[in-house]
DNA sequence: GTCTATAACACGATAGAC
DNA sequence: GTCTATCGTGTTATAGAC
């Protein structure tokens, strides 16, 4: 609450935050996230060690920074990348691609950083309070990707698909994590052929024998989602 | 290698790990893992911090010995959790709340420690070579599950479904780590509803428009499979 | 409010003596 | 195999300067 609004550093001493914060990113990126020390963040970017902990409650908040940087750049960059089709395959594939591009500079950061992710009771958790608005922002991106397309999806999954498409993002990210070939080619892979089964899938739930399933399975969603792993109310 | 067979503690030194081990671990469920300190560990088990770490090259290792301890639990205790029923749905619902009845006094113990788990780089990980064997020993579980049931599983699904099984098991875990539901009834809750739905998910393989979506993605799942993600050849 | 400098603490881990 | 001493780290504390 009492930190300056990250998008507009330039009027308080709070460009000192911005520096602090794309200091530590960039030493994240060359020499990972255990091996870079506090005190390397201070000295690199020319501020005492007691400055960085004003500005940053601890050394993972600097990567919860990350993430909304992150997150920015996804909404931004997925817009573009979904112009020009109203296929449903073709705009999933675009947004997941542009998700792995954004993210190929961090892929060693973020091996290194993902167990705190993974934490349920870190902040950093994808599935925590104060990941809230970040994973909103991110769904959105979803519904986007459903509504501007020209499938017709079936009423009953229409209010819960973006969630479960971002659900489906969690995956490949977790495989990308995991993922060690070049260029992470594995996880282009992955998202070229797993996204025209997730569209077909969809289209799936308008028959008879898969529906008996797949309202059990909303209900069932619906039914659980009081509980902490989504965060919602 | 070099360290001795932890089933067989009484004629080497190497009691002196069993000593170590068993304190950690009820330090760990006692104090959770983050507040257990190797310099308590030791004090409390009579030995120097540097006759600890003789034994355990980290403290993270003594989390893989609580894995290996805790799997072969599941495995003594799933037997007769099997017993005397043939339906599939009541064999894999019973495998899954033993697991959480096993796990229930370790609950805290698991959130605690969850994140090293999720380190793609630990040896913790489930997808990590060091847990091939115990991954594969759980995965015979359930393999007994479907092979003890009366269902018939299509010949397509039948190499792949206890891989897939085990997988399930893993999004279980993950939800019950997060579930702060009184006695983790939420988990409870989600086993009961969504074994019916695996159960009736399986027998919707012989349906013809389901075929073309489950060849195409046991095909995909075959093709990724060199990924260090399952560790597996 | 923003920032420095320095010291100190607790912890995981290691070195080297016995 | 076992110990004591020590290191490097995240983090906090202090005491102040602008």
């Amino acid at each position: 609450m009492s930190e300056p609004d990250p998008d507009e550093p330039a009027t308080r001493g709070g460009q000192t935050r911005a520096v602090i914060l794309d200091t530590a990113l960039r030493l994240f990126e060359e020499q990972g996230y255990e091996r870079t020390t506090m005190r390397a963040i201070a000295a690199e970017a020319g501020v005492s060690v007691g400055n960085a902990y004003y500005y940053f409650d601890s050394k993972e908040q600097l990567i919860q920074a990350f993430y909304d940087l992150n997150g920015e750049r996804q909404v931004v960059a997925s817009g573009p990348a979904m112009e020009g089709s109203r296929d449903l395959a073709v705009r999933l594939r675009s947004v997941l691609r542009t998700w792995v591009e954004i993210n190929a500079g961090n892929h060693e950061f973020a091996g290194s950083f993902f167990k705190h992710a993974a934490d349920p009771r870190s902040p950093l958790s994808p599935f925590s309070r104060e990941s809230v608005p970040a994973r909103e922002a991110v769904t959105e991106i979803f519904r986007s990707v459903v509504a501007g397309s020209d499938v017709k999806v079936p009423p009953v999954l229409r209010a819960e698909l973006p969630n479960l498409l971002w659900l489906y993002q969690m995956g490949i990210v977790l495989f990308w994590v995991h993922d060690r070939s070049p260029g992470t080619a594995k996880t282009y892979e992955l998202i070229d052929r797993t996204v025209p089964l997730v569209v077909r899938a969809i289209g799936l739930a308008r028959f008879r024998v898969m529906r008996g399933l797949l309202d059990d399975t909303l209900e069932l969603i619906a039914s659980l989602s009081g509980n902490s792993l989504t965060g919602r109310a």
